[in-house]
DNA sequence: GGCGGCCAGATTGTATACGATGTTTTGCAC
DNA sequence: GTGCAAAACATCGTATACAATCTGGCCGCC
């Protein structure tokens, strides 16, 4: 029962409410409810979740850490809005960090994080033909949770901090400038790259890997969507 | 005193005063003026420097954030002590990163940075000579600003965060379980590093990073330095 | 004398209050 | 109607206040 990928919970570092709502919104930004740009005053989000503007306040700090909202001095938070050059950083932080993630993760991977990642696999292709929104949110979610289950594999929990960031933030770049409607990641290629770990095949799964980025990133062109405002958002 | 209100500068990305107190302590803590472990209260960081807790409390958990200082519920900050695993992680990131950062940094390098990356080479020797105190802590933080320097050069802001954040917590490890005495890197090896770059020769470049990375690690003796958490200490 | 509960001090967790700084709107002159 | 200025508004920046929780010591009870 050493599957690595099962230490996630492990949380708690920082303080107590504002963890919740700072992983509420990242939530919501991942999953493209929030768009970028949509402006998140602390007072809305206080309100939204029951709290003083202190918790809301510490909430978005934290996400600005991240990268995924940037506060702008006296002028409130808004939902990144990645730049062009931002966007081109983070595919580059990404083509240089997962192979090396994926070498990791191959050698320490055991038989119940295979059986995980294909779970994951069938999960997202599920999620894949399903029609709506709810699914195509899923979709999104599963497709950056491979990329992340890798880093959580591979051990090295700053790595695995450092990936979740990029996941998400790739996630903003990809609603902001990505093209075909559907997912963030070709999903054959997610088992592709299984197979070659699996077959022990490093290199072929680090080209992969690569060439997977490269789609994605080549599905990217200078657009913009429409925001669903942080209220709706979040109300059932 | 507020010896550490140094910098009068702008800053902007986040807030505005948290950001010179989380500074001035990250700077503390990297130059090994602060120690594992240390206590730092939010009362008492917020009277060090002449704010309120509400700032100090900001301060701390952005640096909660970093690695460099780990709150405890209802408990309270302190200087972060890297357990070994840690410390392996630390440098495995490290080694991960560190190769691909040269390689974007020495596609884009120019004479300038060349440069300014001997002259930092120069002030590092001459510190390294010199005794004290305050040479040695210059010196530490000189060597950090090498690889720092690097990932600035790489262009990639994303990246170089990440190594802002590397090499602060490898200071910490340093310190905790470093060895000699003396800096935290080969300082040779830093030259040998930029003539390879010049020279074109980016393998070997990447070959000397990964050895140098390596030789820092050597120094560690990855055991317990202090307390070792009361159950370990009784069982085995 | 040892042990468990209770009270006091300290420290963090969260909320609210007030001041500072932009942004928008209004009103007036031209 | 247009343009500028000033006030009203909204929002953030920081400080302070109060509640919750932890720590450590004191005291009575066994």
């Amino acid at each position: 029962m050493k599957s690595a990928a099962k230490a996630q919970q492990a949380e708690d570092s920082t303080d107590t409410g504002a963890q919740q709502i700072r992983d509420a919104i990242r939530e919501a930004i991942v999953e493209r409810r929030l768009s970028p740009g949509t402006k998140l005053s602390e007072s809305d989000v206080g309100n939204l979740f029951n709290v003083s503007r202190t918790l809301a306040r510490a909430a978005l700090q934290a996400l600005s850490y991240e990268g995924l909202v940037s506060v702008e001095k006296n002028r409130g938070a808004f939902v990144a809005y990645p730049s062009p050059e931002e966007a081109r950083q983070i595919f580059s932080a990404r083509r240089l960090v997962e192979p090396g993630i994926l070498r990791e993760a191959a050698a320490r991977i055991t038989p119940d994080d295979i059986t995980h990642l294909r779970q994951l696999l069938l999960e997202e292709g599920r999620l894949m033909s399903e029609r709506g929104q709810t699914a195509r949110r899923a979709e999104i979610k599963a497709s950056g949770d491979f990329h992340l289950t890798l880093a959580v594999i591979s051990g090295n929990s700053i790595m695995q901090r450092f990936m979740e960031e990029l996941v998400a933030r790739s996630s903003l770049v990809i609603a902001l400038y990505g093209q075909s409607t559907a997912s963030s990641c070709g999903h054959s290629e997610h088992g592709d790259i299984v197979s070659a770990i699996e077959a022990d095949e490093l290199d072929r799964a680090c080209q992969l890997m690569l060439h997977h980025i490269a789609h994605i990133e080549a599905d990217l062109d200078l657009r913009e969507r429409k925001s669903l405002g942080l209220k709706e958002a979040f109300e059932l």
